[in-house]
DNA sequence: CTCTGTGAAGTCATTCACAGCG
DNA sequence: CGCTGTGAATGACTTCACAGAG
């Protein structure tokens, strides 16, 4: 246990090691050791036990770790103990579907308002949890009452500076930008980008170079088997 | 110019690079110097040059990079002259919305297919372009006839594998997984992902650290001056 | 004897700094 | 001169390898 900076990166395999501990508990398994870990899911078992070890000794040695209590202690240091609350700037295609979307649920995430400036959309509610559009303009007033700690920018890039800027004015610390700009911000706010652009354009890099691909990554030949589970007609929603 | 391996993080930066050059030359500048580019974009100049350097000398010394040559360039080297047709597994909200979403269209990219294996959906379109949604079974076959190079996963975690097993085997090379699994791939296949769980959970471990994203003077405000544009009225759709 | 926690080594990425071209 | 292209220096992240706890 040390006090140094984490990087995003340790942070991000957190979240990771997470859902694998999710899974492992489901499945009925009440130890696991850092190298069981790893191959069961192609990670690194130094890596997990360092990236661990920034935050406690939650191991023992000779045995591994406890799946339920590292689980605990993994959503302790991730914050997800306490339930958080998301307002959606902008509710277009992109902004209702978030809406929409469930899976956010299983973090203790709740999406509990939209916000845009369409007279049309304004004042109607969206999906199935009914999650109401608001007047952008009352992002502030909104943001407190519904306690709000995280927003979301769905809106086209050349007004995502601005929409960012009435977010971070009314308090809120924490933003997933969705918009295809790198966006400035106040010390003290977290901006995370999902930026589809730069993905489509990388992939489309790799279909230009078909050998690049067939070099890399030699090791993703062995885990390959088990596709063998079958549940069939599965494919849906989400 | 070398023939190195090029790190993803390098084509990632290439397709920042080209977004940059398009709100240059829409401004009508015809030529820029790496540090003109990396002061206006927050970026760093050495890097850009090193980037740019592994495909070839495109700038003129003592003068900069022409933008419009080198949006060509890097057009072509992003593969992003030729057209790409996409397919995307799920026709729940993300797939939907994905499918109406026509950002991909700047980047010359055009969905073509939904798939799903709910009987409601199959045989319908979706949207205002109309994008059919096939039964899942029949992906081999559309991703034939459509001419499919890129894959979409949108369907729920415990079937995202055998969504990419299905479409890989169909042929496709390329895919972008949404859902939140680390998916095994074939050699000379390219995924992507894009992980909104991973991102929600390491913001929320910010927000339970604030002293982290606010170390120094919480109140100082960085580079923020430029909300002093004032055409308001615009945050919607997407 | 097994597996953690961790310094040390190794690998990869970014930034510096400058020779040399235009 | 100014700016590119690039080796060399620095920094960041990952993996190795092992002392020592249980």
């Amino acid at each position: 246990m040390k006090s140094e900076k984490i990087s995003e990166l340790t942070t991000n395999r957190l979240s990771v090691y997470l859902r694998c501990l999710n899974l492992l508990a489901s499945a009925g398994i009440k130890t696991i050791s850092s190298q069981a870990l790893a191959d069961q899911f192609n990670l690194n078992s130094a890596q997990i036990r360092k990236d661990l070890a920034y935050f406690g000794e939650f191991g023992v040695r000779g045995v591994g770790y406890a799946v339920d209590d590292l689980r605990r202690h993994l959503t302790q240091i991730l914050g997800l103990d306490s339930a958080h609350r998301v307002g959606i700037v902008g509710a277009g295609n992109l902004g209702t579907a978030l809406a929409n979307y469930n899976g956010f649920l299983a973090s203790n995430f709740a999406v509990v308002a939209l916000f845009d400036n369409d007279r049309e959309k304004i004042g109607r509610t969206v999906g199935e949890a009914g999650v109401m559009v608001h007047d952008v303009r009352k992002v502030a007033r909104v943001v407190h009452d519904e306690k709000i700690d995280v927003a979301v920018i769905a809106v086209p890039a050349r007004v995502a500076q601005r929409a960012l800027n009435v977010v971070m004015s009314a308090g809120v610390r924490a933003v997933l930008n969705f918009a295809p700009v790198r966006l400035h911000t106040r010390l003290g706010v977290k901006v995370k980008n999902v930026d589809l652009t730069i993905s489509l354009e990388s992939l489309s890099y790799y279909l230009a170079r078909p050998q690049i691909t067939c070099v890399t990554n030699p090791r993703s030949i062995l885990p390959y088997e088990e596709i063998t589970q079958r549940e069939e007609h599965e494919l849906s929603s989400k």
